[in-house]
DNA sequence: TAGAATTAGTTAGCATAGCTAACTATATTT
DNA sequence: AAATATAGTTAGCTATGCTAACTAATTCTA
């Protein structure tokens, strides 16, 4: 009759958590974004260059899926990152498709760029201790796991 | 001479930890932030009325502190919040500066737009083992921990 | 205490990023 | 051959971010 609840969590945990999660998430990348800048590339086009750089050519819809984002969104961040020469469209057999590539340039911004946000965010590791260090492994593990697990 | 890490990371492990962070929080945002569209609010307006919400009433800059955008861009939230009935201004002492208060309207709609959001990671987080849900717990600090101690 | 400097917030103008609806062009199915 | 489906684009809207330049009020200082 009773409905046992097996969770650590009866609902109000799970909710404190998720709730910690999305204020961090939120947080976490708004002052991560301000290294942005000096890269002259905005956070989506970075997000989808990497896509790219480190998951290998694909289509546009491909992409846009990959990003969570519509075509037409997707769209528009492919021609700013073609104007500035950072990928290079490839013609397929079925000619309504293209094939999205990053280029040398492409590659190197990238690194540049994911390098500054990213060495913020190692930097504030730096000064945890070892233990600390190892919550942090945990924590990383965690949310990918968890955001594989998301409804999309 | 030699100079010890006495880090687990050395470089590279908490460079792959930083890297893991960064895209977890930009998928975890992109996956819930679909479900903002419905709340007819977006998300900074929900994040900052949040704000008045749980950590009560403040002034614009203050406001714009605790968001981490710049004064123009919280006028601007400010206005469509205001706009919307879910926050009124106040007038204090000092002229100039203004005390920004949630309407209990406000209050409703940020807990539903938040519901909404915070749900889905809810969702999520109920398929996990009670073991993942510890660590799901310590994730979440560790997440907070890590915000506070990134420069801003 | 008059004038200078500072502070709070706004306005204007720009860029990026998200969406839907409607379109073109090619492929596939019937 | 015609209908349908698919890939991508265009147009137009909204929301969010920024800097620069402004107004109004307050505080500092000479």
């Amino acid at each position: 009759m009773v409905k046992r609840k097996s969770k650590i969590s009866a609902d109000p945990e799970a909710y404190r958590i998720a709730d910690l999660l999305h204020s961090a998430a939120i947080h976490l990348l708004r002052k991560v974004r301000a290294q942005d800048r000096s890269a002259g590339i905005g956070p989506a086009q970075l997000s989808a260059l990497s896509v790219l750089v480190f998951g290998g050519p694909r289509s546009l819809k491909e992409l846009a899926q990959a990003e969570q984002v519509r075509p037409p969104t997707m769209s528009r961040i492919v021609v700013s990152l073609e104007r500035a020469h950072l990928l290079r469209r490839q013609t397929t057999d079925d000619k309504r498709r293209m094939l999205l590539e990053a280029t040398a340039r492409g590659k190197k911004i990238l690194q540049e760029g994911r390098r500054k946000r990213v060495e913020m965010l190692v930097r504030a590791l730096q000064e945890f201790s070892d233990d600390e260090l190892r919550e942090a492994a945990t924590a990383a593990e965690f949310m990918r796991k968890l955001v594989g697990r998301l409804e999309s």
